[in-house]
RNA sequence: GGCGCCGUACCCAAGCGGCUAAGGGAGUGGAUUGCAAAUCCAUCAUUCAGCGGUUCGAGUCCGCUCGGCGCCUCCA
């Protein structure tokens, strides 16, 4: 199976061809773990976990390397953006090490709720906080750098190539818009490798370098990590679209400034989710977190359903009316997929008839074309609805796109009904409702169910008698 | 000011110039039911913001207009 991706870098869908026979390198730009992570935030996560998944569904050995970014970066107290959480943690006497461990522990565990692989590679940003300063180091030997005030910053005007992903050359930057210019650039998009001089009190992490007590740049980490793990040259780098003008605008330009060589192949970025009135953000509103969900009776996995029915390259406008399609949706075809478990077991997708054989290219096809998950789902769909398919083919369908779709498809139990014993008080209310209804008393037998079911119990009538479910 | 994205049914959302515009949710009709719920079946855009152009052919390409969003601070 040929995978295209559409490569940030050139913005053309192109045909995945690996570096090297059968692997694939893949570095993805993973959380800050200084507040917990709304639900926006866990899109990209999603999309990368469907990026690895296809590449190891089309046969390729993924070496997937995620960071953290555990380096304190923590703002004065008079920053009003801080969350109150973190203040709260402050305040409660956490150290900044105390609240990356817990951030961190909060991250996976959503992540594991999305049923998210973990990366093979999770690094800690302030486990590798000598390869920076190496690779500052090299920088400053090769002469792309310079200090000033006190930091050390990367000089742009050295690397020709600067921002050529972004399309920086062709716009007329503000700079200064939106926050303060710092004096001590030679050129505006200069960006700082290491901090001795902080414009924040109170720096909380703090390391030995060549250029004194400090702490590495924000850019840094990924390049310096990445390169560890999958070399100076690797094939995908992923994150979120804002990233590209300036995070990995400046990985490119120190990577590769650093290593002398290219970097990276190709460039994947999802689009944000948006809720009705703009961006997900602290000081819109609007910061949900999968937990919100959770509290609010939603399956973490309702959500995931919600994201693979939008691409990752388009906005997707998040709304509570989506979520409850997305978990009916998701409710039914689990439900779908377990009867069939129920009655057949799965065809092996080697011993696929014609017709099972054509939903299965299809299916390959979308996921294929730069990870068209929306037109997966509808593949999904439609092989449950098509007849020219045994059941059997059915189920080995489902499992087989689920390798990719990831909605624990193969873990779909029917519901038992009647399964959990009933306390003899609810068994009595039973029988007198079904005395009842043998006497066409409709008025008791109805107000029976509404009470069973104020107290969790659901009543479902079959031909075969009462059924029971425990809401 | 500059750069970029988008506008498809009631909602969300696919659609790489060419068979009858995916899929889900909601709705509607029917089966079933004492009635509900659940389930099953069926149905649901002659039309893709508007206008103009290119083409044998456009939702898909080009231009303009209107509307929405993102970025140029950290941000997924």
């Amino acid at each position: 199976m040929k995978v295209k991706l559409f490569n940030s870098d050139g913005r053309e869908l192109q045909e995945f061809e690996p570096i090297e026979n059968g692997k694939a390198g893949l570095y993805c730009c993973g959380p800050t773990v200084y507040n917990y992570a709304h639900i926006g935030n866990m899109r990209p996560y999603t999309f990368e976990d469907v990026l690895r998944r296809t590449l190891e569904y089309a046969g390729y050995k993924v070496t997937h390397v995620m960071n953290v970014t555990d380096v304190g970066h923590l703002t004065d107290d008079g920053d009003e953006g801080e969350d109150k959480m973190i203040k709260s943690a402050r305040e409660q006497g956490m150290t900044v090490w105390e609240i990356a461990e817990f951030f961190t522990k909060a991250f996976f565990r959503d992540t594991e709720r999305l049923n998210i692989h973990v990366p093979h590679q999770v690094c800690l940003a302030t486990k590798h906080i000598q390869e920076m300063i190496d690779m500052v180091k090299t920088l400053e030997e090769k002469g792309y750098t310079y200090t000033s005030g006190g930091n050390v910053y990367f000089d742009t005007s050295k690397f020709p190539e600067y921002g050529k992903m972004a399309g920086l050359d062709k716009q007329e930057l503000q700079h200064g818009a939106r926050t303060d210019v710092d004096e001590n650039k030679k050129n505006a998009q200069d960006f700082v490798l290491w901090f001795t001089n902080s414009k924040f009190e109170n720096q909380a992490m703090t390391w030995e370098s060549p250029w004194g007590v400090g702490y590495p740049g924000w850019h840094l980490e990924c390049s310096a990590m990445s390169s560890k793990y999958l070399g100076p040259h690797f094939d995908i780098h992923c994150g979120g679209i804002d990233h590209v003008p300036v995070h990995h605008t400046n990985e490119i330009a120190q990577s590769e400034a650093a290593n002398g060589c290219k970097w990276v192949n190709y460039w994947l970025h999802n689009e944000f989710i948006i809720m009705k009135n703009g961006k997900m953000s602290k000081s819109k509103g609007g910061f949900l977190t999968l937990q919100d969900l959770v509290d609010k009776g939603y399956d973490a996995m309702d959500y995931r359903y919600f994201l693979l029915a939008g691409h990752y390259r388009s906005q997707l406008i998040f709304t509570w009316e989506s979520l409850d399609a997305a978990r009916t949706a998701r409710e039914g075809l689990l439900k779908k997929t377990a009867q069939l478990k129920a009655k057949c077991s799965p065809v092996d997708p080697e011993d696929f008839t014609d017709a099972a054989v054509r939903v299965r290219q299809d299916f390959q096809d979308h996921i294929s074309q730069d990870l068209n998950t929306p037109r997966c789902l509808a593949d999904i769909w439609s092989a449950l609805k098509n007849n020219e398919l045994t059941d059997g083919e059915k189920l080995g369908l489902l499992l087989d796109m689920d390798r990719i779709m990831g909605l624990k498809l193969a873990d779909a139990e029917l519901e038992e009904e009647n399964a959990e014993p009933l306390d003899s008080e609810i068994e009595q209310l039973i029988l007198k409702r079904q005395e009842a209804r043998k006497n066409r008393d409709f008025a008791l037998s109805d107000k029976i169910r509404d009470d069973l079911l104020a107290r969790g119990i659901q009543i479902i009538d079959s031909p075969d008698g009462p059924k029971w479910k425990k809401s």
